[in-house]
DNA sequence: ATCTATTCCTGGCTGC
DNA sequence: TGCAGCCAGGAATAGA
């Protein structure tokens, strides 16, 4: 699943190419799009200049002339292919005066929105993951209170973590999944911070996590899912002290842990 | 604010 | 081998 890493990856194999191209067309399949419909989305995009290429959170942002913002959410199976044939799962097909980028998405959670700005879903959230300071996180921490997990889920409070990273965060700061925000620590809190952009910033440096089908756009999956201790490894060893990852579930979500070293 | 359940969707897996 | 049934989950939404 495209998390703050893998759109991290995409981003930057993309942006190169992207940057100065011109969408010559554009073609959506209508559920793919918010605000709007596709035919109405595709008539706009004709025609403009793309000017820059950035992420925010999990979101691909892309300028474009005339004042115009594209925001495309992979959600759970979603994917940027450049100079691809369209398969099966194509939702979306942007021809350039030089290349072609195609959406890929078989389940089809992910979406695409064109907007004047950054669209409200993306605007609201909280402050990157990988940019904010450590003097930021325990402002922002000391003012929530329940499980730390879903909490870490939440893109209203940081964004761009998902289940992966979480799990894998908190491993690496020995903090229980459940445990509670408001009696964690100062010095959890800092394990904490130093974790997220520990495991963060090793996972974009290793091209993202390719647990089933993620690849970047050039088709390339990424290497972090060898360094992963605990999401997806229920009953196996764990990494520090042997005893056998559980898997549990918080909040709807497969949640992952060492029931020795993060005690609740 | 926080919590839970529900919806969207289909490839891949399980079990018979 | 075939197939029904279940599961995975990011985010929006509704209701408590």
């Amino acid at each position: 699943m495209p998390e703050l890493p893998e759109v991290e990856t995409i981003v930057r194999s993309v942006a190169p190419r992207l940057v100065g191209r011109e969408i010559r067309q554009a073609r959506f399949y209508s559920r793919l799009v918010l605000k709007g419909d596709a035919t109405k989305t595709a008539a706009r995009l004709r025609g403009r200049r793309i000017q820059a290429v950035s992420r925010h959170g999990k979101f691909i942002v892309i300028q474009l002339s005339g004042g115009l913002t594209l925001a495309i959410h992979l959600g759970m199976t979603g994917g940027l292919l450049w100079d691809a044939e369209p398969g099966p799962h194509a939702r979306a097909v942007f021809d350039l005066d030089a290349g072609r980028l195609v959406y890929d998405d078989p389940r089809q959670f992910g979406r695409i929105e064109l907007s004047t700005s950054l669209p409200e879903r993306a605007a609201r959230l909280g402050p990157d993951a990988l940019a904010i300071g450590a003097k930021e996180f325990s402002t922002r921490l000391a003012q929530r209170r329940g499980h730390i997990k879903p909490l870490l889920l939440n893109q209203a409070f940081l964004r761009g973590l998902g289940n992966i990273y979480t799990d894998e965060s908190l491993f690496s700061a020995r903090i229980h999944p459940l445990a509670s925000v408001e009696r964690l620590g100062p010095a959890r809190i800092r394990r904490l911070y130093a974790a997220i952009q520990q495991v963060l910033q090793a996972a974009v440096d290793a091209g993202g996590s390719s647990i089933s089908d993620y690849v970047d756009a050039d088709g390339r999956a990424g290497s972090f899912q060898v360094q992963h201790h605990v999401y997806g490894k229920e009953g196996a060893p764990c990494s520090r002290c042997g005893t056998p990852i559980r898997r549990i579930v918080v909040g709807q979500r497969g949640t992952h842990y060492c029931p020795k070293c993060q005690r609740a």
